[in-house]
DNA sequence: CTTTTGTATGCTGTATGCAGCATTTTTGTT
DNA sequence: AACAAAAATGCTGCATACAGCATACAAAAG
């Protein structure tokens, strides 16, 4: 398996050359194998091998596995290098908890915030979103449910929650990955969603709100028992 | 001015040796550089010139600076290095709204865990910052003052909730380190920690929680005139 | 046979060297 | 004198080389 980075780097966007630099990329590529399970947690990041592997240096690398051991995915042992983080039940519940009062926040801002286009244009992704659960497309339903989180939150407008918001998802990604919850429960997630989207469409902070807190509340609950 | 960093490396903490990495001396050191003003926002950071200052080389230097860019304390440029990042008005308001967040949710968290012991030594913290008050030591009062802050959330036991208060509340001390109110401010800013305490040693979670929420509004209105 | 110590291997942590690109300055031309 | 073009300077970005520490294995002593 050749998992040498591809020559994406220095890609146009809109014309204007966009320089990418080479532990950004790193960056992405890892956090994408890590939260693929491509690199288990526990699993040792060797600088010699890893770097051999995606065909860079040692010193980008490094660069990059700093970089992700402050967005906390890594683990860094002095001495010893790095190691992909094992998160704990403890740790996967206060990630949620942390994470149910941000979309809380994010819900009451973006009604304050969001205007007709942007609420539109969650709903057809919701619309979307129910034919794939209709036509039991797991995968892209899974995705779009999270789309759809972050669609809020980015309504909210605030930059930091929207940045936190991101990483905790990230971190969590890896773990719902595994979360696959059965059928009768995936009918309870689609119904609040239902409820989600009307009450952003009323612009009723207080139900939003309250429906975000409930719907991770029950994530939880349906991840706890794979731990 | 001799920027060297110390040799504080390698100091024992408890019999046991704490081995201390040189990237990770380097991200503390700049970190308070940033924080107290030696570093101001836009200030470039040249690695030749800035390792030279310190010290160091340039490749745990680097690893630093990659390291601060994830916490959101610097701005990495392609091809021209890496910025001080410089917080306008909308991004530290943004700030605040979610630090609000954090602190009403662990203070409800604080109410349901803390012992009667962590509660004492947080009246005891507070004792000792009313003592500075009336003594108009502003600087120890200043980080008494956070201080208890930090205790509570920590109270909530919750790692990532602590990990992001934290955080959060680094970028801010920068800004806070200016924000210096006047008496009629903090007359009313200490009557809102008495209420605090207050509020803990009750268990009180609403009360706690709102308390807490009014005093980061508050924060903000002393630091808006100042941007 | 077990335990302890010494040695060897391999990895991380740090330093230095080289290439590419951006910026700035200088010189030539209009 | 002003503007443009070219060259030089200096910085970032990447690779490689070296040193220190941890671990594992082997050998010797109890």
């Amino acid at each position: 398996m050749d998992e040498a980075i591809p020559v994406e780097r220095q890609r146009s966007t809109g014309g204007r050359v966009q320089r990418t630099v080479l532990h950004e990329t790193i960056v992405n590529h890892l956090r994408d194998m890590i939260i693929e399970g491509d690199l288990a947690p526990g699993t040792r990041l060797h600088e010699g091998q890893l770097g051999e592997q995606l065909g860079v240096s040692r010193t980008p690398l490094r660069e990059a596995i700093k970089y992700l051991a402050s967005e906390g995915l890594v683990e860094l042992v002095p001495s010893r290098g790095a190691v992909v983080k094992r998160f704990g039940a403890r740790e996967v519940q206060d990630m949620l908890t942390v994470l149910q009062a941000m979309e809380e926040l994010a819900g009451r801002l973006a009604c304050d915030l969001a205007s007709d286009a942007q609420v539109a244009a969650i709903r057809a992704t919701h619309d979307e979103m129910i034919r794939c659960y209709e036509t039991k497309d797991r995968m892209q339903y899974y995705k779009l449910n999270q789309q759809i989180h972050s669609m809020i939150v980015a309504l909210s407008g605030n930059t930091t929650l929207i940045d936190i918001h991101g990483t905790l998802q990230t971190r969590l990604k890896r773990i719902r990955f595994v979360g696959h919850e059965g059928p009768e429960n995936w009918a309870a997630a689609v119904a609040e969603h239902n409820e989600m989207i009307a009450a952003l469409e009323l612009r009723d902070k207080d139900r939003l709100s309250k429906i975000l807190g409930c719907h991770l509340q029950k994530a939880w609950e349906r991840v706890r028992s794979i731990l």
